[in-house]
DNA sequence: GTCTATATCGCGATAGAC
DNA sequence: GTCTATCGCGATATAGAC
């Protein structure tokens, strides 16, 4: 990992970009190991270990562990945009939704889906007053919020049903449990999964 | 819960009914806990605190703070067998499914609905090695899963969808966390909470 | 900025007197 | 069986050399 070569113009934007890519497997660790088994169970050692480089060096880069939480969570933010941004614009309102609550869920089925605990209060704290998540999770509920608004008034989702609950309800699926249980089963693909979860989702249960 | 009580020494069971009072108060002082934080966030200190009794005196009845999770556990079962003995057996299959749904919002949102972290596996292993927890949970989902194909059978519920999955959607609504966020809205009232919630998931975010 | 080594401490569990 | 006092371990975070 040492340079030898001094030369100096080049060296700055180097060393830069170094840094980035190495912020990234750190945040890419954190993901990881907060999907699979999150906040409270993974330790920094751990995240230290997986991406090669020593716990001190780790506390160089971000300073409390609460702050590594909040980095996946922003990084998991930014690509849900850039999922967003690559839909069709011009499909149905109810077709986006499904793509984002596919999205949702193949995520966390991939092991991808960071999941923090609603209970801890110092870590909600943390990240209700980092700015560039609250930013990007307030763009994507305005960007859902729409569709849904929209879907209800073209007659495609349940008008009596308030927005916000239909948008608490799909963000739910990132932390839905049966997908997982599912999975453990081993009686269907992931494909298939998804197909079902979201099936229950937007048609229900009952027959129709 | 079988009290006979024939025996002369009235001492001894006096005792015995304070140890057992002892233990009771102890599980649903877990038990609210548990709802309230978690079981990685509960502390056993806290569980003695709140009880009124010595650490230590916490490890005479239970051995370990996994122990505690399962009697909390198993004494949730317990609840939940005594409700379903209370439904009118005579109701419709989905009036019944929907009955157990309701009651699991409602003790989640009155706090008292333990929830465990599915991802840590020597929790999950000790769970596993309980025979009251797994036969209590047997027992209720046979029950369930009797409903759940009778319902499917009177034409209902969605016969096209796999009844394990069924159940695993009902089971998922004990830790939805879609019930807390609105709670936590100050919009809707627990019972419009429950009613919303109900039937997203029996009818869907879908126009009928 | 990276490392090794260590400080600090919270928490599960136990010892031992009564 | 209850208590006070303590152990032991693991985890976050830091010190200080290079």
């Amino acid at each position: 990992m040492t340079q030898l070569n001094p030369s100096p113009p080049v060296k700055i934007s180097f060393k830069a970009q170094m840094l980035q890519a190495r912020e990234d497997a750190i945040v890419i660790a954190v993901n990881r190991l907060l999907a699979e088994k999150g906040f409270d169970l993974m330790t920094v050692d751990e995240v230290a270990l997986e991406v090669g480089i020593a716990k001190a060096s780790l506390y160089k880069h971000f300073s409390s562990k609460e702050d590594l939480a909040a980095a996946a969570m922003v990084r998991v933010i930014g690509l849900a945009q850039d999922f967003l941004a690559s839909l069709n614009a011009k499909a149905r309102p109810i077709d986006q939704l499904k793509a984002i609550a596919r999205w949702m869920l193949l995520q966390q089925l991939k092991g991808e889906m960071p999941s923090l605990p609603s209970q801890n209060s110092t870590l909600r704290a943390n990240l209700m007053g980092n700015k560039a998540y609250l930013d990007g999770l307030m763009q994507i509920s305005d960007q859902i919020g729409g569709w849904i608004e929209a879907a209800q008034a073209d007659g495609s989702l349940d008008a009596n049903v308030p927005a916000l609950v239909m948008l608490y309800t799909l963000y739910s699926k990132a932390c839905d449990p049966v997908p997982g249980f599912l999975k453990a089963g081993g009686q269907h693909t992931d494909d298939e999964i998804i197909a079902i979860v979201l099936g229950t989702c937007f048609d229900g249960l009952a027959v129709r």
